[in-house]
DNA sequence: AGAGGGATCTTCT
DNA sequence: GAAGATCCCTCTC
């Protein structure tokens, strides 16, 4: 109990410590000159982000259906404060659309303290405390106050890491998570990745702690499922809206519509040969 | 397998 | 003052 509360006392220290100077962050691999004859830009440090490409703001700035869409497949990273990364591809999003949506904080266009950075520029991390004790994590997109909703990845990498993360905050005896309960839903996965408020408004694209990456096997639309989101209640025709997608037949994600994949599969004769 | 309730606290009305 | 883009445990069928 009390070593459990220490170490994610310790993580959120530093995870403060390294929200309060981004600068570093931003300089280091953007505009760093080549000739620079100090030590420590070695050709290893410059090259060291770069070789990994990440994607870029261009990417974000879709409309916020396709971003979410298009994050299927592709690659959340997070670098921890003693530099371990922790890898997972992202296979459930939910599309937030803005002042129209019923469903979104941003609904009726109104900003507010907590949701501004659903209005900031697309690949601006939007994150929330929800029912007092878990985070959500969402992306910025195009679009006046839309944002797409990260909901389920597959742990690639660190995930002794994320198995620690997770268990701090379960109760009784240490019985070890599986691996696909590691990352299948939104909250789930901000524990795993140490994603707190501290991470509202970062840039996804700027920032040394946080970043994606193309995914290598990116989904084709008969693999996508569209279907109804999860936990917003009653809001009329925006409950019935197909606006979460995810990976079919991925086992990592967090609800799966067995009656929308029937459907599709009818659809979809990817089967006969 | 599915239903129900408790935890816990920030944000906005 | 109430609700909330959740999770986990327990009880029941």
């Amino acid at each position: 109990m009390s070593r459990k509360r220490k170490l994610l006392a310790q993580l959120s220290a530093l995870q403060s410590n390294s929200s309060i100077p981004p600068s570093d962050a931003l300089k280091s691999p953007t505009t760093t000159p080549d000739g620079n004859s100090s030590p420590k830009s070695s050709k290893y440090f410059v090259t060291e982000k770069k070789q990994s490409s990440q994607l870029e703001a261009d990417f974000f700035n879709q409309p916020c259906i396709s971003l979410a869409k298009s994050f299927l497949g592709q690659i959340l990273v997070r670098k921890l404060p003693d530099g371990r990364e922790l890898w997972g591809r992202i296979v459930e999003t939910e599309a937030y659309l803005g002042g129209e949506d019923e469903a979104s904080h941003s609904k009726g266009g109104k900003q507010t303290q907590r949701n501004a950075a659903m209005f900031m520029k697309p690949g601006t991390l939007y994150v929330y405390q929800i029912y007092g004790i878990y985070f959500c994590v969402n992306v910025s997109s195009q679009g006046e106050g839309a944002a797409v909703l990260l909901r389920s990845l597959e742990p690639l990498q660190g995930l002794d890491v994320m198995r620690e993360l997770r268990s701090t905050s379960r109760k009784g005896p240490a019985k070890p998570l599986k691996d696909w309960q590691l990352c299948n839903g939104p909250s789930k996965l901000c524990q795993a990745f140490g994603i707190d408020k501290a991470f509202d408004q970062r840039d996804l694209t700027q920032d040394a702690a946080i970043w994606m990456v193309p995914g290598q096997e990116l989904p084709g639309e008969q693999d996508v499922v569209a279907t109804t989101r999860i936990g917003i209640g009653n809001r009329g025709e925006w409950s019935q809206k197909p606006l979460r997608f995810y990976l079919r037949g991925n086992k990592f994600v967090s609800v799966v519509d067995k009656k929308m994949e029937r459907e599709m599969a009818g659809m979809e004769p990817i089967s006969c040969s």
